[in-house]
DNA sequence: ACCTGAACACCGTTCAAGT
DNA sequence: ACCTGAACACCGTTCAAGT
């Protein structure tokens, strides 16, 4: 803990790729995307520009290192064993969580696929495939849906989850607006918009999430037999 | 066309969002994301900055605007009357090819969903799964699902497509990278990775794409039985 | 109403200089 | 090797002033 005697003072002990991540993520989780900047680190960290840029190449370089982290943890988190439809909806609302308690991390996954991090989770998520006896030609396509599904849903959640903390307008509110800009849409009268509006007005993120979920697992065994 | 003659002189007609939005289209797509600043802008269309903010409220509305008008245009753009199953293929491909060209629009969607764009995606998805005789509780769901698969994959294609066009990296090599590092991971032996390697260096972009999308509609029929 | 462009308050990044 | 912090070359945005 700092105290309130220790000013501006240098600090002692080496700085490390670790703890400026820790400090990059701590300030993205608490003022959002826009408040990360070397400035704000630097104070973070009681040192000066050099000192970090001698730990990580640049900020693009610090967001994915932070992003890896992040969807590190659900994987190591995970707990084995399970059975692997289990183990699947465990991982997809591990990261799902995890999205939303990190919003920045959902952004940063579409601007950079293909990171270590990612390659891990569609590696569980195919090992579980294979273990759930879907058709060896199918695997590859069905991680791609899952993954992608996950990712998709969790970024939308996190971009709505800091809509609604950084304005005014609550979830209802926020949900009811978009419902009429729905409705209006369609003011012919195709039902399926009525509709869609209501239930948007009264769904379950995770709920709709999992169910999400079951449906492409029911694509996957519907192609197995 | 602008000949040599007129230097940078005032332009004559008057300024729009229309314009302002096809210009910085133009300007995503030739130089990438980080080349769009209104120091551009102004350049390109021969004016100051406060023409522009005249009609745009700032850069993250223009980006917005510009993103909502290539996703209408490919919903516009689709073919009307063919069978569901048909209509919702063209729906993914156009989006697919929409975001290939415009990779911006890709990292656009992801942080700001619910644009009336994709309002108008959601809607038509909906319409045709209930032209398919989706289970009416399944609809909202489904549509979730599909919508989310095609702008993931898109996204991800997008920023393939945008890390090969800086790069001095072909496909082939760029994808036996990842194929690489994919193998390293799990050096005890899954079998999983080695084969999803393999798999990956061989795949077609465009047709992994559509057998995910075949693979989602298995699953809507499957519970539609 | 529509436009101009200097000015302001920021950025990320570099680099000579220190320990 | 690791760190400091002034300086550089940019940004988005504002606003008094023009037509």
């Amino acid at each position: 803990m700092a105290t309130k005697g220790e000013r501006a003072t240098r600090r002692t002990d080496a700085l490390s790729q670790q703890l400026i991540v820790q400090a990059a993520s701590e300030i993205l989780d608490a003022e959002g995307e826009a408040a990360l900047t070397f400035r704000a680190l630097t104070r973070h960290l009681k040192t000066g520009y050099g000192a970090i840029y001698h730990h990580v190449a640049n900020k693009s370089d610090l967001l994915a290192a932070a992003t890896d982290d992040v969807i590190a943890r659900v994987v190591a988190d995970l707990v084995t064993g399970a059975q692997p439809r289990e183990a699947l909806r465990a991982l997809a609302l591990g990261l799902f969580d995890a999205i939303d308690a990190h919003p920045w991390v959902g952004a940063q996954l579409t601007r950079e696929p293909w990171r270590p991090a990612l390659l891990d989770v569609y590696k569980t998520v195919g090992e579980q495939l294979q273990a759930l006896d879907a058709p060896e030609e199918a695997i590859f396509d069905a991680a791609g849906v899952l993954v992608n599904y996950i990712l998709g849903v969790a970024g939308q959640n996190a971009a709505n989850a800091r809509v609604l903390a950084g304005g005014e307008t609550g979830r209802a509110e926020f949900l009811a607006d978009i419902a009429a800009r729905w409705t209006r849409l369609d003011p012919a009268g195709h039902p399926w918009a009525q509709r869609a509006a209501k239930r948007l007005r009264e769904h379950d993120d995770r709920a709709q999430f999992l169910a999400g979920i079951d449906l492409i697992l029911a694509g996957i065994e519907a192609v197995n037999r």
